[in-house]
Parts: C-alpha cells; sequence; structure tokens
DNA sequence: CGTCTTTGACCGGCGC
DNA sequence: GCGCCGGTCAAAGACG
C-alpha cells in the first residue's frame, strides 16, 4: 500500500500556488527555497504600499499590494482586509491552480524529532492527494499516511475515502492560544511534535488558521473569498460541496518565530472571545433548504440568517449580513463552519481531541496554570452586559467591579480604560507574564479570605497596571485584571525570542 | 547602593 | 458630614 500512496504524490509544480501575505522583506524563503523554489508565488503585501518588499532571487512570483488589490476588485476591495494576514484571501481569489498552499512571512522550516527537515509543502499534498475518513475514525488516524492503514473493524465500505478539501498544518515554537492565554503564559513554547494526521470528524467545527494552510481550491475555494465572487464567475461546477468538505489536521508541522503582542491580539480578538459564546450554538443549529443548491444561495441564505439571528449581538453582523465581505462561510451537511479571516484566525470549536494539538502541554514553564478563561472586559457599554452572560458560566463570583465609568475620562485624555480580566487556576500568586512588575499596594477586600494586591509596570513611562486576587470560593483560582496597554514589547520574551531564531539559524546552516 | 516589598497613611467616591 | 471601602502613596525595611 506506501508504494501505492506514493505513486500518487505527484509533482504539483503546475497545479500549485504559494500565497504569502506579507508586510516585509521575504528573506525567510531563503530556508524554504529547497521546497518553494519550483512553485509560483503569490504575494500580497499588506501595510503601505510604497514599501518596496524584497524577493530573494530565483523565485517565481507575482505581487500584489493595497493598490493593485483596489484597483483589479474596483467596489469590491473593502472585501479583503488589509488590517491583517487576511488579505492573503486576494491571492487565493487571483489563483488559477486547483491548490492552495498559504504560509505566513514568520515562519520557518521545522525538524522531525530525529533532526530531519520538514517539507511542509510536501505533506500537505499528500494529505490533499490522499482521502479524508470523516464518516468514520480510525484510530490509527490517517491510514493513507505512511506505515498507516485502516483499524481492523474499520468497515469496508467507507474505506474509499471522501476527497479531502483541507489541510491543516500545526507548528512548533509559539504556540497556538488566544489572546488572553498568551498573556499568562507568553513564554510557554510548543516543544511537542504529534506524528499524526487525522480527519476531522463529521460534524465538528474546529479552530482553522491560515498561519500553515493547503487547500483545494476547487472544491472549497469559493468559501475562501466568496464575496468576492461576481456573476461571471464560474461558481456553477461548486455544486458537488453537498458531499461536504473533509479537512485534515496534523502534519505538516513549521516553526513559528513570532510572538505577537499580546495586547494587540486582545484588542482583535476580544470581540470573537464574546462572540464565540454565541455563534457557535448558531452555526451547529443552522440548516439550510434543500432548494440551496449552489454556494451562491447558500451564502446568501446564511448571510440572512446571520444578520437576522447574529444582528441583535453587535452591529457588525448586520453589516456581514451583506454578501460581500470578509466573513466566510463553509457549508458542511448539517454544519456550518464559520470562517472569519481576520486576524489569522477564525473558528473554532474542536473535535474532542484537537486541543491535543492546538494548546499542547508545555514542557519549559512548570508553573502550575492550567487555563485561561475571559471573565470581564471593558469597553463599550453593549459589551458589558455580556459580561455578565460570561461572568456566570464562570460560576464564581466576583465582589461589584462593573462600577467602572463608561469613558466619562475626557479633558483632552482619550485614555479608553482598557481593563482586562481574566482567571488562571495556579498554586503560586505571582504568574510570570513576561513584564516587570512593581508591588505597590495590598489590601484586605470585604467578604474575602484572601488580599488584592496591586502591581504597575515597572517599565519607564508605561502605565500599565494589574491587580491580582486569589478567591475564597475557589483559593486554586487567581484572578487578573489587567488595566492599560503597554507601550514597549516585553524585554525578556523578545530576547528569549531572538535567541531562539538565532539558535534555529545557526542550526538550520550547519 | 539599587531595587523591590511591606504596610500604615492618605484620599476620593459613595451611601446613609 | 461621617464612616466605609477600594485604590494609591511613600517611608521604611528586606534583599542582593
Ligand atoms: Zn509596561
Amino acid at each position: 500500500m506506501g508504494s501505492l500512496k506514493m505513486a500518487q504524490l505527484r509533482d504539483l509544480k503546475d497545479e500549485l500556488d504559494i500565497v504569502i501575505p506579507t508586510i516585509r522583506n521575504l528573506d525567510f524563503l531563503e530556508m524554504w527555497r529547497p521546497f518553494f523554489q519550483p512553485y509560483h508565488l503569490i504575494i500580497v503585501q499588506d501595510g503601505d504600499p510604497s514599501n518596496t518588499i524584497g524577493v530573494p532571487e530565483g523565485f517565481d512570483y507575482e505581487l500584489y499590494n493595497r493598490n493593485d488589490v483596489n484597483r483589479i476588485l474596483g467596489p469590491k476591495a473593502s472585501c479583503i482586509s488589509f488590517k491583517d494576514s487576511a488579505c492573503r484571501c486576494f491571492g487565493f481569489l487571483v489563483s488559477k491552480k486547483k491548490y492552495i498552499f498559504t504560509i505566513d512571512d514568520d515562519c520557518f522550516v521545522a525538524k522531525e524529532p530525529s533532526g530531519k527537515e520538514i517539507n511542509a509543502l510536501e505533506q500537505h499534498i499528500r494529505n490533499l492527494l490522499t482521502p479524508s475518513t470523516p464518516l468514520f475514525f480510525n484510530t490509527l488516524y490517517d491510514p493513507f499516511a505512511n506505515g498507516s492503514d485502516f483499524v481492523r473493524g474499520y468497515p469496508f465500505s467507507l474505506r474509499e475515502g471522501l476527497p479531502t478539501a483541507i489541510s491543516h498544518g500545526l507548528w512548533l515554537n509559539i504556540p497556538d492560544y488566544d489572546a488572553l492565554t498568551q498573556l499568562v503564559k507568553p513564554r510557554e513554547r510548543n516543544t511537542r511534535y504529534v506524528d499524526a494526521v487525522m480527519t476531522v470528524p463529521k460534524g465538528t467545527l474546529f479552530p482553522m488558521c491560515g498561519m500553515n494552510l493547503a487547500f483545494d481550491r476547487e472544491l472549497i475555494g469559493p468559501a475562501m473569498y466568496f464575496g468576492l465572487m461576481g456573476d461571471g464567475q464560474p461558481i456553477g461546477r461548486y455544486d458537488d460541496m453537498w458531499a461536504g468538505w473533509c479537512a485534515k489536521t496534523g502534519l505538516p508541522y513549521i516553526w513559528h518565530s513570532k510572538a505577537s503582542n499580546p495586547f494587540v491580539n486582545l484588542k482583535k480578538e476580544y470581540k470573537g472571545i464574546y462572540w464565540q459564546e454565541d455563534i457557535i450554538p448558531f452555526f451547529q443549529s443552522i440548516a439550510l433548504r434543500e432548494e440551496c443548491t449552489s454556494v451562491q444561495d447558500c451564502y446568501i441564505e446564511l448571510a440572512n440568517k446571520v444578520k437576522e439571528r447574529l444582528g441583535p449581538i453587535d452591529p457588525y453582523f448586520e453589516k456581514l449580513g451583506m454578501p460581500c465581505n470578509v466573513l466566510n462561510f463553509v457549508y458542511v451537511p448539517t454544519r456550518v463552519f464559520f470562517t472569519e479571516m481576520e486576524h489569522n484566525q477564525i473558528l473554532f470549536l474542536a473535535l474532542p481531541k484537537s486541543s491535543d494539538s492546538a494548546s499542547p502541554n508545555l514542557s519549559s514553564n512548570p508553573s502550575n496554570i492550567s487555563q485561561v478563561f475571559p471573565r470581564f472586559h471593558f469597553d463599550s457599554a453593549g459589551l458589558m452586559k455580556k459580561e455578565a452572560k460570561i461572568y456566570q458560566h464562570c460560576g464564581t463570583s466576583y465582589g461589584s467591579v462593573d462600577k467602572m465609568k463608561p469613558g466619562k475620562k475626557e479633558g483632552g485624555k482619550e485614555t479608553k480604560k482598557h481593563k482586562y480580566a481574566f482567571q488562571t487556576r495556579s498554586q503560586v500568586d505571582i504568574l510570570d507574564d513576561g513584564y516587570r512588575w512593581r508591588k505597590y499596594g495590598q489590601k484586605t477586600v470585604k467578604n474575602s479570605k484572601f488580599p488584592r494586591s496591586y502591581y504597575r509596570c515597572t517599565h519607564q513611562g508605561c502605565i500599565v497596571k494589574k491587580q491580582v486576587q486569589r478567591l475564597s470560593k475557589d483559593e486554586e483560582i487567581v484572578v487578573t485584571t489587567y488595566e492599560g496597554i503597554h507601550s514597549h514589547p516585553t524585554d525578556e520574551t523578545s530576547a528569549e525570542n531572538f535567541d531562539q531564531i538565532l539558535r534555529h539559524l545557526q542550526t538550520y546552516n550547519a
């Protein structure tokens, strides 16, 4: 069987484009040269169009900046979000190939535990060219992987599998945490290599990231850029979408070098943290009418339902209810994936075990933190309501924190009170979050067994504060409240991260 | 000596 | 106004 599988693994250099969103020189391609050079690159430049992006010699590429996108798409250009790597969607659109591989410019070649460099692209191709098995779980994972097969008892009628639409790769080093978890565990690094590929079972949602992703454009392309497709576009032939879209996750790994600023991420993600609670049940429950036989029908019906059911949550969804937007939907029989390409990142919902790969247990930080739950946020009045809900969800009580004045701090200083609180399960009070703090007070609080500690960031000119308090109700839990946004990076983490990159480069060049 | 913690004083908001 | 309460200040102490 193995030889057959290898024979299937043909060269896709005429059938696959590599899409790279970037804001900088693409020196990282140097490491990928042996794997990427035969392929055509589509580079989508985020940020200032007047910047010149350097591309190493010898690559075949086309490059688009924001001006190009505006020119090519005209009024529909607003569909492409340039706030983030979501601009990669434009690359998906302009490609003419059957397959897309997309990777971020801060990702390097990873190594297997044996030290062998991983050809991520080859693994993606293997994933895409071999069938998926979403209807019946194979306990030996991907039966089409080298050295694997179907387990005894796997129904023969299902062994043929279904076409694979998505290959979702993982990464080492900087873990894929949400902003809140990132805040609490800035130094954690993923070193766990799991040698497995598995099909996401039918009907489950999973958190998908565009950082190391390959897909079959003919199967699932429209979902990645649907809002951009005009009347003249060949969407008719996507009718076989009713067959479902299968996704595999696991190998290949890449090496992710950059830890983004958790406070910036928090600003981008925090709405999603709220919405998640309402969105997932919505998409799990939604069913489209049988009459919707084209992607377009489905999209429009879905857009209407979004507007109708999610509009009340936030005006954002009113806008997204329009057929042209950055919101993408992927329909799977009786289930819908909701993909929000902004901030890479998307949603959600995992097969029971996928948390294994998305948030592995990490070795470097021996503190006893286990998980992070959002507790409450302050920003706009609309979100305060939601706060109460999450807060209840956590099943813990927390005095009267919501006595925040709604931005009456005018007087020339905009100083929006950014206040983020969350709880962690930890034996120790002092969490190493990468910043340096000076304690400036401690108070006993009414009705609480434990005192509250007050800290200020020691960085010159930075006014960020935090409070730390252990709950008397559940002594294991520490509530941390951050206020303000750091005006600087965490010096340790950047130094450490730089060190790691350097070490990686050295071993790579050796 | 620099740096961080400890801890009572202080202060402003709020309910009575 | 008064007292309570949570947040902050700053002097004194701990630590290296
Ligand atoms: Zn700071």
